[in-house]
DNA sequence: CATAATTTTGACCAAATGGTTAAACCAGTA
DNA sequence: TACTGGTTTAACCATTTGGTCAAAATTATG
């Protein structure tokens, strides 16, 4: 049988697990909740996952597998320049609006244990080189003006992320915590953004 | 005497909190560390801020009050737009180089308790629409490029404070985890950040 | 100096929390 | 039916943790 059997007990705990994590994080998360959330029994959790810790790689794992979405087939297509980065942001931040947490989840868990991150940037096969070497090619073409390729890319990730990062600030700051307004704001920056990023890095 | 006498005990403790604070949230901070870290007696914290709470208070406090420096004098000077913004960007991403932790904290903790946030934010009496009106105008005057003012204050906002945000999984991604050479990247951010956003918002 | 007020400490407590364990439950199956 | 394997539970444990308290130490005051 290949059906998906998504109501296992397994699956039930991860549901659980990612929905209390998200929202407290490893630290303010408890296993009596994640069990309650699970309707289960606290001991089944470490029947399944031994540990917190162990129960925490997996989720994270999981969410963040999520963050580089396969980036691969649009760098190496044929498209121009402008397409493919703005591809790039929409795909993105469509993502983003997807699963809003993710950028508050993973930068919390980043900045407390890197160590765990690096393991889990390698058992990825992530390669950044190949985006930049893309970049510097259309820089040698002279469609896009030359600069450091990697400050391309962590400003089109700063600028996408951010809004979804600091959206309790944001959206008390700048839209009078009119919840419907923020989201529309959201969904409004793929062309913001999009055309932020070409104005500043287009050839005029 | 008006001398700063920085060396009693509630300074002490007031340093020591923001030390483990910083580094380990209000989740992960334990009250027997910070007092380790002030050498004092825990019981200290308590006669001095009741709560572990109170104390975290206080230190958000002390903190955010340094995320939005005074920019007002700055807002309604007659420097043109060009100088104004590429000072803010100059002196905020001064403020982070100084303080490179401030992002992560602020993040995790706006996320973690907004209502809290928005108690702090009113007490700070911070006024977004003066900037605003200020950007409306330079788009009247035809300065810059028509478009939603908070679009450039998250945009700003956002280049500047990510990459600090993001740093583990920044450098491990894009310098090989070396601290160096990224802390060098972040010094220049100063300068490829306001080209960014001058050459995407400026009139051409 | 004596007394009052403040600051600091060690010992302690109750609650919370991650984790364990022995027993119960529940298929499947010989 | 009786046995076997995996699954689930209630009860329990050791440790951690925020917080309290009474006494000691220190400082201010008359």
């Amino acid at each position: 049988m290949n059906t998906i059997q998504k109501d296992n007990t397994e699956n039930k705990i991860l549901d659980a697990a990612q929905t209390v994590f998200i929202q407290k994080g490893m630290d303010g998360a408890r296993m009596q909740e994640i069990a309650n959330e699970a309707g289960i029994n606290k001991a089944l959790l470490h029947y399944y996952f031994r540990t917190k810790q162990k129960l925490f790689e997996a989720i994270f794992q999981m969410l963040f597998s999520q963050v580089f979405p396969n980036i691969e087939t649009l760098v190496l297509s044929d498209l121009p320049i402008k397409e493919k980065l703005g591809t790039f942001i929409e795909k993105y931040i469509d993502l983003l609006l997807k699963n809003p947490f993710l950028p508050t989840f993973i930068l919390k868990e980043i900045n407390r244990d890197p160590e765990f991150l690096a393991s889990v940037i390698k058992s990825q096969g992530i390669k950044p080189e190949q985006i930049f070497e893309m970049l510097e090619k259309e820089m040698d073409a002279g469609k896009i003006r030359r600069m450091d390729p990697r400050e391309i890319m962590v400003n089109m990730l700063g600028l996408s992320v951010f809004p979804f990062a600091a959206k309790p600030l944001m959206k008390l700051m700048f839209f009078e915590n009119d919840k419907k307004a923020y989201n529309q704001f959201l969904k409004e920056r793929k062309n913001t953004v999009k055309e932020f990023v070409l104005n500043s890095i287009l050839m005029p």
